[in-house]
DNA sequence: GCCAACGTTGGC
DNA sequence: GCCAACGTTGGC
């Protein structure tokens, strides 16, 4: 499967929140250094759904954000690394913490779950419809 | 606060 | 090029 549409990113709300995202009404998701997040990041295609998932404070997915540019020089470096632009889509109707997607049999493989480092993270499209109905959340249009 | 996982650095 | 030491991240 190499069509990959979904994706989830990591923050932590302390450093930059869904709220803030939501406020800000877009965001350069920039800063990232690490190789195979930023492999992740030139993947993404405008249009793409993303998951908003919040690290140390809540550890659970909060929301949704779908990519608005796609890979570009990250502004913060003159390095070799990428960011992207995202909008938000809106919040989950019910936050589905990192435990839930660890009990549950269908998530097991998800990258998030085994590999908590990675603050860019593919999510496959049957992953990505199992977690919108574990937070009772429509999937975006 | 601790520890596991992982990336980076630097000595050799 | 190997590997030990160290730093960072993030879950618990």
């Amino acid at each position: 499967m190499s069509d990959i549409r979904n994706w989830l990113l990591k923050s932590e709300p302390g450093t930059y929140s869904f709220d803030r995202l939501q406020s800000e009404k877009k965001a350069v998701w920039d800063g990232v250094r690490n190789v195979e997040a930023r492999s992740n990041l030139r993947k993404m295609k405008v249009g793409d759904v993303c998951f908003f998932y919040h690290s140390g404070e809540g550890k659970c997915v909060v929301g949704l954000a779908k990519v608005t540019r796609e890979a570009f020089q990250d502004p913060t470096t003159k390095d070799d690394w990428s960011a992207v632009e995202i909008a938000p889509i809106g919040p989950m109707k019910k936050e589905v913490t990192l435990a839930q997607m660890k009990a549950d049999a269908k998530l097991k493989a998800m990258s998030v779950v085994r590999k908590s480092r990675l603050s860019v993270s593919p999510v496959t499209a049957l992953e990505f419809a199992h977690v919108l109905a574990l937070g009772e959340t429509a999937p975006p249009k």
